[in-house]
DNA sequence: CGAGAATTACTCAGATTGAGAACAACCAGA
DNA sequence: TCTGGTTGTTCTCAATCTGAGTAATTCTCG
């Protein structure tokens, strides 16, 4: 990979080479993994964050995050790859179902971005339907849903990931079927409509999202059943779809258009 | 960011807790980047791959990459963000104009994708213009623009890695500018047809790309000059245009469709 | 039962798209 | 210099899609 370090084997077989690394050597900075949790709740977004419980910028907010293990060590077994790591780390701040969502979001690496020491950082983001609040009888720093407009201070860059994290999820609605990973396992159209209108921060015209919906091939497949009750204020019951087979829309539900 | 490491200073000041940190302790991965570089010669996409001349994996096939410099060192001064040593290594193997689109793509991180020891390796994708191929008179080990169909066997997951910046560039044309990045500072809506047909394979009608292009705002500015010649085989003079501000098209330009 | 509300179906004008024809400008060779 | 072939650009038209509004259906609540 490095020219300047591959090179002084340059004449060694493959065998001998392998055993000569000094993993320490070349490590100088570390590695660990943030998680952007996002879910709706009474129609707004909110996203899972965690007080931080010690120096640096103690008490403020922070994404969940951790080192990555890349050994085994006291603290546990190694994560054998990143998205593991991820899923650590958030299980750590709260439980969470087997089945969520989690996509690579980007890496954060800018030198001054922790003040201890080189850290390099993998964001991820996780779509989750509305969970409980995370337990307060275990061993857990506090963490709790926030609402993402909440622009109290948070630690580190994590305010700059999030913002990056909402831009990503916005636009990934536009084109994908991700939606459907806010809700639970059955939704009804207008709940789907409702996941839209919280991420982008708009109202949509029920009758044309629907029709839309519909027309799109594999976003939701008919259950054939229809939803407990209506709406608050009384109403038709609405008929209850699953997610489809399609991850990707063709055509895109355009949040610039109306 | 990990509870199980800060959970040791829990009641320092937060100045005594920042110089006791000794990085080496928390840092056994190493962190590289790669970058895939595409371009299009003679409207096929090409890649930018260097032969490997060290083990392991020596002869094959791998993309730009270098570690990244957490601090200064003898091997040169720090790369003060991801970027930096993206652009670092990526001049390392052949000369780049100063505009170029940079942007990251991912991160590998599995626990066995480098024989030598953990590895996590931060992925950039470049788009440039045709280059000249790279120098050989100047010490660099053979790198060259290659077709990046030629399924020619690669060193580690760089194979997956360049799979993963095949599909994000074809994603990325439908609903960004950049297929201008691929050009030179004017060009034709000829041209710009055919960085859209080497990317996503397939070819477009020519009137309506025309209308389509011309009906995006912002998307090219017209210069008022026309092209030195015709096509290739005779034929009118096209209109040269110049990229202009706008970064996302709306509406898409959506390859499923025709 | 009647008012109100949510869901779903329907209508219609305007915009967009896919396909092709037609027109314009240029090159090369007769 | 004429002529056919090639490329770039504009135009036409039917089919489809979209935004907006209306209406029908079916529920809750009082």
């Amino acid at each position: 990979m490095s020219e300047g370090i591959d090179g002084r084997y340059d004449d060694g077989d493959e065998r001998g080479f392998l055993s000569s690394y000094d993993p320490h050597a070349f490590a100088p900075a570390a590695v660990t993994v943030d998680v952007v949790a996002l879910t709706i709740r009474e129609g707004l977004p909110h996203v899972l964050l965690a007080r931080r419980a010690a120096h640096p910028q103690r008490g403020l907010w922070a994404l969940p995050g951790g080192f990555v293990r890349a050994q085994d060590s006291e603290a546990g077994p190694a994560d054998l790859d990143l998205p593991d790591a991820a899923l650590r780390v958030l299980a750590e701040k709260t439980p969470m179902p087997t089945e969520i969502h989690l996509e690579q979001l980007g890496t954060y690496g800018a030198f001054d971005r922790d003040p201890r020491m080189r850290v390099i950082s993998v964001a991820y983001m996780v779509f989750a339907p509305d969970l409980p609040d995370p337990g307060t009888g275990r061993d857990i720093s506090e963490a709790a849903w926030v609402p993402w407009t909440t622009k109290e201070e948070t630690a580190f860059d994590h305010a700059r990931i999030l913002d990056d994290a909402v831009e990503r999820a916005r636009s990934k609605l536009e084109y994908t079927s991700l939606a459907t990973a806010f809700l639970p396992s059955t939704f009804t159209i207008t709940a789907l409509r409702g996941v839209y209108e919280a991420i982008w921060g708009r109202t949509l015209h029920a009758a044309n999202f629907h029709r839309k919906i519909l027309a799109t091939p594999g976003f939701v497949e008919d259950t054939g059943e229809l939803a407990d009750r209506g709406g608050s204020g009384g109403g038709r019951r609405a008929r209850l779809y699953r997610a489809g087979e399609a991850a990707l829309l063709h055509p895109p539900l355009l949040r610039g258009a109306q």
